[in-house]
RNA sequence: AGCGAGGUGGAGCAGUCUGGAGUGCUCGUCGGGCCCAUAACCCGGAGGUCGCGUGGUUCAAAUCCCGCCCUCGCUACCA
């Protein structure tokens, strides 16, 4: 029987423009999806949409529409993105849908009658310019960091969540399962911070309407992360999808882990459900060095990234220079290099003068010695834990190996029809290898060489001149 | 301040968990080869006291322990 496979990324927030950091994640969980096809397990890659919230509420009043039809407008910019990147998801989640908003409706009585959720007063900072309330520490000398204003302390009937309770049970779950916190660095992190203490979460509001209300009382609707965090349980809630849950991989950015990490098996601990398997926190991009920020124009949108190379190459640089789970600095350089150094004069220029000695000549079939070399048990093994980095090391040092093999044994002159049938064979391998980072790429050489007449083909991946 | 991560030839990394000659990779640089191929490919060289203490453990430390310096990240209702 196949093995199930279920992998998500968080759900983005509709007003956002799709940069780096989004794609980064959506990349990384297509690679996955696209890794456990190969082994062929049945799969299931969740993405979608935050669109409720007050900032969403506020931007639609601004622009003239009801929120919903603002964030309708919105969702192409994110589905576009995603398939210009080949993207393959399974499902594009929004929290508006109609089945998610019945989940969470069913799990918050539940946790309600459990005894987990009571009513309670919300204390914070209220900055009238900023409609918004801010913690104690936001404030700069008592005063709203946007308007410098004096911010007023302000109290709002509002339903918590019984955290505290759980800092004993979610020890408990961190210490049976080792493997949920990971990379290995945020885990202690994570930990050493419940150890501290836990405070109940306020998990809705009263003063806006743009959310789930409250099963228990109408008047309050439920704050976002209750009802963010379990899109991924929802989803798996469908007909067909129930025995994805519980999910194999949520893969998140680091800024977001505290929330997957404590929230999230807390809550699903109060509900009864079983709890994922893992979260996988991956690092920070900065670009040029600098921290990305919008405001000061310092990101790199998904558009932008896709015009310097090429989908492929972006998918490749993006998971190749790097860790998983480390940050990077992203440059148009950096990236051109990995381009025009790997992808072109490496795997590009062995695809083509291979394919152009046996449009010349021809193959015999016999015992392939070269392919011994390609580390495939390492390959997968590295793929399997996340290291995605020295996974296309290995693939491209037998590239490397492929190149030299062609040198060696001087073809263009012997025109060795077994060596070729190797070099074939090994290239169709090398292809299936590199499908989930770079698919487009790896099906037009599948098709040239699985091909009866094999022939020279277009350039893959052309040379990009580049003046620093 | 607390917690976490990192400091390896000119640049970027791997190696550290499970000690064994400073090993490896990419870029750059110098020299050679090849001409099938995208001025691509292949071979070889130069270049490092592996942040500091000339600290401890050990036959042996980049790797384990201690102290210090520097850089970066996280510190909760903010998606």
């Amino acid at each position: 029987m196949a093995k199930k496979f279920y992998v998500t990324t968080p759900i983005y927030y509709p007003n956002d423009i799709p940069h780096i950091g989004h794609a980064y994640t959506t990349i990384a969980a297509d690679i996955l999806a696209r890794w456990h096809k190969i082994k062929g397990d049945e799969v299931f890659f969740l993405t979608g949409t935050d669109d409720h919230g007050k900032k969403i509420a506020q931007a639609a009043e601004k622009a003239g529409k009801t929120p919903k039809r603002f964030t309708d407008d919105l969702i192409p910019k994110f589905k576009n993105a995603w398939k210009k990147l080949n993207i393959e998801y399974d499902r594009f989640i929004r929290t508006t849908d109609k089945d998610h908003e019945k989940i969470v409706s069913e799990v918050l009585q539940k946790v309600y009658d459990k005894g987990d959720i009571y009513k309670g007063v919300y204390e914070g900072f209220y900055c009238t310019g900023c409609e918004a309330y801010y913690t104690e520490k936001d404030l700069v000398d008592g005063k709203c960091p946007v308007h410098k204003t004096k911010a007023e302390k302000l109290k709002e009937e509002s339903y918590f969540f019984k955290l505290s309770k759980y800092q004993k049970p979610l020890l408990k779950f961190y210490k049976e399962n080792p493997d949920f916190i990971s990379p290995k660095k945020r885990k202690q992190e994570i930990i050493n911070r419940v150890k501290e203490g836990l405070r109940d979460l306020s998990i809705s509001r009263a003063n806006f309407d743009w959310g789930i209300p409250l099963p228990f009382d109408k008047k309050h609707v439920c704050y976002v992360w209750f009802d963010a965090l379990f899109n991924y349980y929802s989803a798996t809630r469908q007909k067909g999808k129930e025995k994805f849950w519980p999910a194999d991989v949520h893969l998140i950015g680091k800024d977001i882990s505290w929330f997957h990490c404590v929230y999230w098996p807390a809550f699903l601990i109060s509900a009864g459900i079983k709890c994922p398997e893992k979260v996988f926190s991956h690092g920070w991009w900065t670009f040029d060095k600098e921290k990305i920020s919008k405001s000061r124009g310092r990101v790199i949108n998904v558009d932008e990234l896709i015009s310097i190379a090429g989908v492929d190459s972006a998918r490749y640089f993006l998971l190749r220079a790097t860790p998983f789970g480390d940050d990077g600095d992203f440059s148009k350089e950096a990236l051109i290099k990995r381009h025009n150094g790997e992808l072109a004069n490496k795997l590009g220029n062995l695809i083509l003068r291979v394919s152009a000695l046996i449009e010349k000549n021809r193959i015999e079939k016999t015992e392939n010695k070269l392919l011994r070399k390609l580390k495939v048990k390492q390959i997968t093994e590295f793929i399997d834990n996340y290291q995605f980095d020295k996974a296309l090391s290995d693939i491209f040092s037998f590239i490397d190996v492929c190149n030299e093999y062609v040198q060696n044994k001087k073809l263009w002159e012997t025109k060795d029809k077994k060596v070729l049938f190797e070099l074939k064979e090994s290239i169709l391998k090398i292809a299936d290898l590199l499908w989930p980072f770079i698919p487009e790429s790896s099906e037009k050489i599948k098709k040239q060489f699985s091909a009866k007449k094999i022939k020279k083909g277009e350039i893959l991946f052309k040379k990009i001149k580049w003046k620093p």
